[in-house]
DNA sequence: ATTTAGTTGGTTGGAGCGACATACTATTGT
DNA sequence: ACAATAGTATGTCGCTCCAACCAACTAAAT
């Protein structure tokens, strides 16, 4: 583990005129996406990019049928009385569909995603992995057959989510302990079963997640770094720095739900001891009401603990506030790691979310340094959805819609 | 901490001419100081840029006085053994000084750097911060006066590390626990004392040590995702993801010898149970040593300890072999968290190195993933002078000779 | 020794692209 | 009429890229 090995190879990349625009589209394609409806002057305004600069872009993206123009009419409060009326810009829905799979050991996730990250349609199948190919070309099969039966136009890619240890670049599932997946081609299964799809792409659901976040979430501060934890049957996070996704050396990073939480603690299923998830998972909480309820009752799922708790069950609710408390142990590590302006909290724990916050906050507060002036904001998600169904859209939108890589 | 609260501001940026300019003047800057001696086409070919275009810049660079040419002689191995011979770049030393300070508790160093990052000539002076001022100034004054004794040209700049929380954008460093500073202007009592010096540049001293590991380090292995390790009287450290720092939204990132090792554990200067730098610390390690020995003996450093455990003290060879085990715990959160591709380790504690190494490099294993694939690389670090004070120089060079910074 | 071919390094001039500044038209309200 | 604002058209500038060219060197043939 020291001296051989190598590392990933790096690769130098000069910049031309094409990564000038390509940024610059990626700029403006970002705006329009977070601050719709916008007219082009708006848009140079706030890049600082020259009205022409803007006007010349904003075009292709009109021809390419991404966004769409609509005049303004009347006046509206923040702009002058004066001057002709702006032409706003907004995202051209309906003609850019993506389809989007989020595999969950329970259930998966099928839907057809606008650009937006609006859904347009979606299905929910009973998850059955054995064997795993022909599940995965199931899914597939449904999605297709779900634009078909909505008179929908045909998908311009396909994104995939997945709890576990992906290879987006091969879009290629390297494990997946909670679907018992190992080495699954995914996006070739994918592929031969849509050879009419033109984009593929695989991805961790708590990345995914994050990326969902960034581009459909809706919150008043700018989501630049932050940090995804995505909380159900394990813990995972999504980190995302200056608005990209960390990926770490070998598409690791973010495994802070397998970062040791108490030394020699709790067995977890990746067979060390003391891991975050064995103390703040979905089963980890389920674990602790039913062990303190002692037998009786047919508890197995976070959904029963939180109606549970609602009922007022002291036991429950316990849990509950337990959960948070180790949360808080988690996050606080992850702020000393990162250091993210936000945490954002997503798993159907959100739904008790007044339950679990106090005990969050309150270790997260006693874990802060001294005399620290760190400022964190923690939020439960702001999707509606599934946030790795939102991010299987997302994630193949970047791959399609232009994803801009500068290396220095 | 949760909903009120803003983040940093965003400040969108787009690119234009200048910016494909700047960046590839700085790939090929990092070409030419990583690959020297390398000659115009040699950069060509290994950027892909066009042959004119690094003609062009190349001419700049020279103008500039930031690069030499070499007309190659004879005929080298590695060469075909045809053709004109090549005209070798290198880094002009001589003509772009930097100064560079590092503070630390006990001794600060002061240092002539040259472009390349070797010292030209340097001081070391026992640290005395009280008042804090007057000590910075005076640590400014001897820098200048290095120079003069030398007959050495103007500082192009002068760089400072400090253990700590330091804002680089002001140049000020928030709190440093050990030196006893709060909010001192770094920066400004510099500047006032040495108004001639054209830029100046403050940074946390384990992010300069890994940018000095990235510039002037001599790995055979391409750094680009790598965490730099500091080992000394605290932890730190500095996180790198794709050849950049990760500063974190409050400048906080690589905060990781305060994350929580072992929850209710020993109490740390910081005010919170159980840190990292509590157990694996060269504090930690002697205060170790002189509890397993008993009283008596007079070691108070980690050198100490060091050299009785070459004698072969028994105590002093446990002790260090369970700061190796205290590594390799912490290590193994660090990659959980952002999976780097290798780990560089620095300080006092690395002339041990046959000693932490063993116990670090099990513990890490044993934390693996259970079918992991993960690889990562722990070396210690391969420069020769403290690498902070090189760190140091580094980022104030970076300020100079151009930084890049492109937001999409 | 001289010539010629072959190979590689580096420079030059022009084409093309893209952002930018400026001037222009269009539209609105007073 | 005038002021203010939105959006477009045109020319300039800076940069990379391409292709041709010059420069320097080796090897082999004459």
């Amino acid at each position: 583990m020291t001296h051989p090995g190598k590392t990933k190879p790096y690769r130098i990349t000069g910049a031309n005129s094409r990564t000038v625009r390509s940024i610059n589209r990626a700029v403006i394609f970002n705006v329009i996406r977070e601050r719709q409806p916008i007219s082009r002057a708006g848009i140079a305004r706030l890049t600082r990019l020259n009205k022409s600069t803007v006007s010349s872009i904003v075009s292709t993206l009109v021809s390419e049928d991404l966004i769409f123009e609509k005049p303004v009419q009347g006046r509206t409060p923040g702009r002058s009385a004066f001057g002709r009326n702006p032409i706003d810009l907004g995202l051209k829905k309906g003609t850019n569909l993506v389809g989007a799979i989020s595999f969950d050991p329970t259930t998966t996730l099928l839907a057809v995603v606008d650009i937006d990250g609006s859904i347009v349609c979606s299905e929910e199948i009973a998850t059955d992995v054995r064997p795993d190919a022909a599940f995965i070309a199931r899914c597939a099969d449904r999605l297709v057959s779900l634009l078909g039966s909505h008179g929908l136009p045909p998908f311009r890619g396909i994104g995939v989510s997945v709890a576990g240890a992906v290879d987006p670049a091969r879009a290629h599932v390297v494990l997946s302990s909670n679907l018992g997946w190992e080495d699954v081609d995914v996006g070739e299964i994918i592929r031969q079963r849509c050879p009419e799809v033109p984009a593929i792409a695989v991805e961790n659901d708590a990345k995914a997640s994050a990326f969902a976040e960034l581009w459909f979430g809706k919150h008043d501060i700018a989501l630049v770094n932050f940090v995804f934890l995505s909380v159900g049957r394990g813990i995972g996070t999504g980190i995302v720095i200056d608005r990209r996704i960390l990926t770490g050396e070998s598409n690791l990073a973010g495994e802070f739900g397998h970062m040791v939480l108490i030394e020699g603690g709790i067995r977890c299923g990746c067979g060390n001891d003391g891991c975050w998830e064995a103390y703040a998972s979905d089963r980890a909480t389920v674990a602790r009401f039913v062990g303190a309820r002692g037998e009786g009752g047919d508890c197995t799922t976070i959904d029963d603990v939180i109606v549970a708790a609602r009922r007022g069950d002291a036991p429950a609710i316990a849990a509950l506030e337990e959960t948070g408390r180790y949360l808080g142990m988690g996050i606080a590590s992850i702020r000393k790691a990162v250091d993210p302006g936000v945490i954002i909290v997503g798993g159907r724990l959100c739904a008790a979310w007044d339950l679990v916050a106090p005990g969050l906050l309150g270790t997260l507060r006693a874990h802060m340094f001294a005399g620290a002036r760190e400022t964190m904001i923690v939020l439960p998600t702001s999707l509606a959805v599934r946030p790795s169904l939102l991010g299987a859209a997302a994630i193949v939108q970047r791959k399609i819609f232009g994803d801009v890589r500068v290396t220095v």
